[in-house]
RNA sequence: GGCGCAUUCGUCUAGUGGUCUAGGACGCCGGCCUCUCACGCCGGUAGCACGGGUUCGACUCCCGUAUGCGCUACCA
């Protein structure tokens, strides 16, 4: 039986995606793609406590961003929906029903803190804490007592069995004895089915082939199996990945500094960016190569190549990577990008079109969008400061004076200064004045901009314009007298 | 505590018994380019957690230890 590969992302929305979510789904949505099958996107908001409806909003925004397209979803419908856990619970009681119906489940009236004390009972005795059976065998009676006292149940899964061993597609065969699962709940008082309830029915119903998701599910799913099991149902392929850990290898937290993904938009990170750099956390390419294209890392992606490990979130080396990509950006598009960033800041600019001789002379210098800010701003300052003691020391030497003033002689009958006549200028300078090199060069640019490091000056003269470099060199020469 | 899973340079990783005096990338250091910064290019730095086996031979296989992470909820 040869079916198509179905893969799902299923978060709960119940916060911003965080970015070990968005690695998750990046997969899934890689694996969908490579095989030619389809990706589902499923809300899980049977938490009806955390979940929101901004939660879902942002989430669904943020995947969106990140070029992540499903074929099925809570927007876009699909044969399989609804797509939101809330609107299927008809499904989830008449399973249970079943459940309840063929006696693999039962009510449990437990009360919280019964269960509480129990649990710490255990934990005294240094036994495994697990439901102890309390309610498994209630007889009519009992369960009448309980109702009358209007104790409403939950219900639990008689986890009966020696042992479930799945066929992990990354980790290979995973065992976890029977007598560590203990008989868990499906569905809360009330009736609103549990994690592991709900993930079954839907990821059978949505006939989805290869459950892709993080390894600290991986306990959970003996007892996924087992509900697959009493319904008679093939369970699906499961494959674990890796977790991310912060710089001290701990599970990535707001500790940490940014965990999710509008985080690091609004930082400047580029999408394509984040996503190469995510994939490459525990896969690789066989080609060995780093900077891949979606396509590739669609066409490229095989199970054998994901890692068992953890992996560390290096902030540095996806800052380097953004990097790559923001100089492979065409000055055309990296205007686009920034334009926006840049008039929110307070420049004064008009159009991203009238960026682009700025975002040229800026592009190798930043890694991240919002870097433009600090490096934009030498070209809309007003006045320069010669202030600095690096500057004054550049300014005060003897060989600056002579610049300045042949500079000003030079350029007295010049028309127009771009970066084609800048040159021709800056050799005339060099001759009529005989200096030459850092002397010749280092005075123009902190004249021109109050400071040593800066954008190639060819560039920044043109932005500025004649008038503004004679000014601000006729300044300089005051200041340096 | 119990159970599960993991363990190659600081970090991401290649490596599936001999080709490994362990390869690449980020970072870091040095050099070149150059008016500066940056880019780019060249070079360097640094690692198989530990202890037992198995084998003619282990980074690679097995066992144990250590460490880390996860689960152990009427969270997902």
């Amino acid at each position: 039986m040869s079916q198509t590969v179905r893969t799902r992302f299923a978060p709960s929305p119940t916060g911003h995606l965080h970015i070990g979510n968005a690695r998750t789904a990046i997969l899934n949505w890689i694996i969908a793609r490579h095989a030619g099958g389809q990706f589902i996107l499923r809300v899980e908001d049977t938490d009806q406590e955390r979940s929101t409806q901004e939660s879902e909003a942002s989430i669904l925004k943020d995947l969106q961003w990140l070029g992540l397209d499903w074929d099925e979803g809570p927007d876009t419908g699909g044969n399989a929906g609804p797509y939101r856990q809330s609107e299927r619970m008809d499904l989830y009681k008449s399973h249970l029903d079943q459940l309840i119906e063929s006696e693999k489940v039962y009510p449990c009236y437990c009360t919280a803190e019964e269960l509480e004390e129990r649990r710490s009972e255990q934990l005294a005795k240094g036994e495994a804490t697990q439901y102890n059976g309390h309610c498994r065998n209630l007889s009519y009676v009992d369960k009448q007592k309980y109702e009358a006292e209007g104790r409403e149940p939950a219900f639990r899964f008689k986890a009966d069995t020696e042992s479930v061993t799945f066929e992990d597609l990354i980790r290979g065969a995973v065992t976890v004895p029977g007598d560590q699962l203990g008989d868990f709940i499906i569905a809360r008082a009330g009736g609103m089915p549990m994690y592991n309830f709900a993930c079954v029915i839907d990821d059978h119903l949505m006939e989805i082939t290869q459950v892709v998701r993080g390894d600290d599910h991986v306990s959970n799913t003996p007892r996924q199996i087992l509900i697959y099991q009493a319904f008679g149902w093939t369970p699906p392929q499961f494959a674990h990945i890796p977790m991310i850990l912060g710089p001290d290898r701990q599970r990535l937290s707001k500790r940490h500094g940014a965990t999710s993904v509008d985080q690091y938009r609004e930082q400047g990170y580029l999408s394509d960016a984040l996503v190469n750099f995510l994939s490459l956390l525990s896969w690789s390419s066989e080609s060995g190569d780093e900077i891949l294209t979606r396509e590739r890392l669609i066409s490229e992606f095989n199970f054998s190549r994901l890692s068992k490990s953890a992996a560390v979130f290096d902030t540095e080396k996806l800052d380097w990577m953004n990097g790559m990509y923001i100089r492979n950006l065409d000055v055309a598009e990296l205007s686009r990008l920034l334009f926006p960033i840049l008039k929110d800041r307070g420049y004064s600019i008009d159009s991203a079109k009238e960026l682009e001789p700025i975002t040229g002379l800026i592009q190798e210098k930043i890694e991240r969008l919002s870097d433009a800010n600090e490096k934009v701003a030498v070209f809309f300052k007003e006045d320069v400061n010669l202030n600095d003691p690096e500057a004054r020391d550049v300014l005060s030497l003897s060989t600056s004076k002579q610049v300045f003033q042949s500079f000003l002689d030079v350029t007295d009958e010049l028309s127009e200064l771009n970066r084609e006549t800048f040159m021709p200028l800056m050799k005339a300078v060099q001759q009529s004045s005989g200096i030459k090199g850092k002397e010749l060069w280092m005075p123009v640019r902190v004249a021109l901009t109050g400071q040593l490091h800066g954008p190639d000056l060819a560039g920044t003269v043109e932005w500025f314009g004649l008038e503004k470099c004679r000014k601000r060199v006729t300044q300089a020469l005051e200041f340096s007298k």
